[in-house]
DNA sequence: GTGAAAGTTGAATCAGGGA
DNA sequence: GTCCCTGATTCAACTTTCA
């Protein structure tokens, strides 16, 4: 016990992940080492009987055996102990995120009370292309809920309050975030053609949680690492992770899957730190989408400048940093510019302005 | 008892709003006799008081811990009173909505739950104008979160599902709900011009709610009635209600407030409805009526199969028999069929869907 | 090639009545 | 309680097919 105490950070097994049960290789790891956990554990769905689309096809539910649980009380069983766990490890600054749907929310947010954990804030992901309800008997079950905590009511959490605003058109990010489902080309599929995860998360949406909540070198740990979603935006974030992951099937498909990451620019990972009052331009929600990757060269119109995408939605071009407006605005010593029409990006052999993506989401966006 | 429980639904106290303590006064009231009840329970006062201690560094982390489980413990025992008094009442397919916070949603949720309520959505408010969040130290809080839950996982609710559609310009309501704050006109004040409550909520919640879960002459009970804003939604929209309230401040509010309000008129109250409300039309009937003769050629609508109607109201097709839906499933290769829609039988040059001749049968059937 | 049309799919506690 | 039958029900995004 003397021992394991002494332990320190160098000893954490970074960028790997870790085989077996999370509560079990969580405690062997040092405490008050950790600086966030992301966990998506298991929902605990209660499905009944089969579901068919209104053509008759068949619905493929969420039937894994990892998703079953007896009851209630072990289901809160198991949640206290993986809680627990997790609190051991972390800093005293620390903070965790959960994930879950209304199956099983509720249980994991009255545990991680009762643990000791203080919430900060319970974050709504709120899906622009849910499932529908097929028969109609319920509203369509549109979003899911993250709760987010710090490790004590005392820690001094993070919080990148003005990169998220920068990330939110200038304006502070609320607690409800419009993101499409993980679909498409980032959506992993075996070699049948049939996907890797049955509930694989959407980059965009642990890229705005670690941007929000962690520093460059900052070790995040996923304790139900599935195929390292977690450790994909980290990775690219520059920050450390840590998986946990008993499926040896869902191991092998995250670590080809990080391997082939590559870490953003040094400059792309500093967000804003100034105060000033952000311009409203939502050129960030791109970024967090993927429609520009960090790091992106972006070329004015007049084709006299290039400037280099950064994490947070901001410019730099040469040691000039800020958003899209003011980084057109410095290079042309003009007063003022309209960055959506000055920058472009390169698609295919063409250089097309950066509005046309702005027009995209907010097609995807208008609905709500 | 005895006398208590042979109490019927006419002994309810209907559109009136009951002093005293909810858990006492719905003790009080007759079981399996109510149909919905919307719950906005208090939350700031059971925690802040107790929770929120003065900082004394003298206090240690572990009697910290302890203090908080205890608060916790209380509201959660006061949740598990006041749900099992709601729950004795409801009709069996009656059910319960109760607003919250991220400071108690997940204990009541969990509470709910346990109390053997089977939850059917969590709603979020989205809420368009949030207060902002002063100290830029977390997320603007910008929502709120409902549970809908029948009072059984067998309870046969009741949900408006095209009403919701209406509402939703066409398409199923999803399950998160952008509304305004309650604000302006409709924010109660007292003579001095200040908020007569401080958790007013508004009516177009509660209007979306009660559209969705109740049907005109519903009994709708708030066991925190607060100011009324369940009461005049239910008047308005032809709905019972019954409050209860223990401040006396609130109660005359409400009374008042309650007292102005009109009800719509009752084409006004008319929603759309479900084709499952419509009356059941048995093929048969439309073959011993004569609209379709024995020995008719009925087609696929994709124009792949067709079969011979006999005079039982079966269906022939090479050798496969029985009813309308039982031969298209098997033509298909389906799990089922709706025959209604599937097959067309010829009219003039045209081949018509058999449902027209349905709607036929339905016309002469009701009056109106 | 190009665009229109058709097909596929996503953490789902997804029916009701009569015999 | 069970079994059986009727027949109501989908949105957005991506992928494939076909004209």
């Amino acid at each position: 016990m003397a021992i394991q105490q002494k332990k320190t950070e160098t000893e954490l097994p970074l960028d790997t992940i870790l085989a077996g049960d999370c509560v079990a290789r969580m405690q062997e790891l040092p405490e008050n080492s950790v600086d966030l956990i992301f966990a998506d554990p298991p929902y605990n769905l209660q499905l009944k009987g089969e579901l068919h689309r209104p053509d008759n096809s068949k619905v493929d539910a969420v039937d894994d055996h990892w998703d079953q649980f007896n009851s209630f009380a072990a289901y809160d069983r198991f949640s206290r102990e993986w809680l627990a766990a997790a609190r051991r490890i972390l800093k005293p600054d620390g903070a965790i995120w959960v994930i879950g749907s209304y199956h099983n929310i509720f249980r994991v947010g009255a545990a991680l009370q009762d643990a000791g954990y203080w919430i900060l804030n319970d974050v709504v992901w709120r899906k622009s292309n849910p499932m529908p309800n097929f028969r109609g008997k319920r509203l369509t079950n549109a979003h899911e809920t993250m709760i987010w905590a710090a490790k004590s009511d005392s820690g001094k959490y993070t919080f990148n309050y003005e990169a998220l605003k920068a990330l939110n058109e200038g304006v502070q990010m609320r607690s409800d975030w419009v993101l499409p489902i993980c679909s498409g080309g980032e959506r992993l599929k075996d070699a049948a053609g049939n996907k890797a995860h049955p509930t694989q998360k959407p980059e965009s949406l642990l890229h705005r949680v670690l941007v929000a909540s962690t520093k460059p070198g900052d070790v995040v740990l996923d304790p139900f690492f599935g195929t390292g979603t977690t450790g994909a935006v980290a990775k690219r974030l520059g920050r450390h992770f840590i998986g946990i992951e008993r499926e040896e099937e869902y191991r092998a498909v995250a670590e080809a899957r990080i391997e082939a990451i590559r870490r953003y620019d040094r400059d792309a990972l500093q967000v804003t730190q100034s105060k000033r009052a952000e311009p409203r331009v939502a050129f960030g929600t791109l970024v967090e989408r993927g429609l520009l990757p960090v790091g992106a060269e972006l070329r004015s119109l007049n084709g006299r400048h290039r400037a280099k995408v950064r994490a947070d939605g901001t410019l730099i071009a040469h040691d000039t940093k800020g958003s899209i407006h003011q980084v057109g605005a410095v290079l042309e010593g003009a007063p003022s510019c309209n960055g959506w029409t000055y920058w472009t990006f390169r698609k295919g052999g063409d250089w097309v302005p950066i509005d046309v993506l702005r027009q995209q989401v907010r097609a995807e966006m208008s609905p709500a």
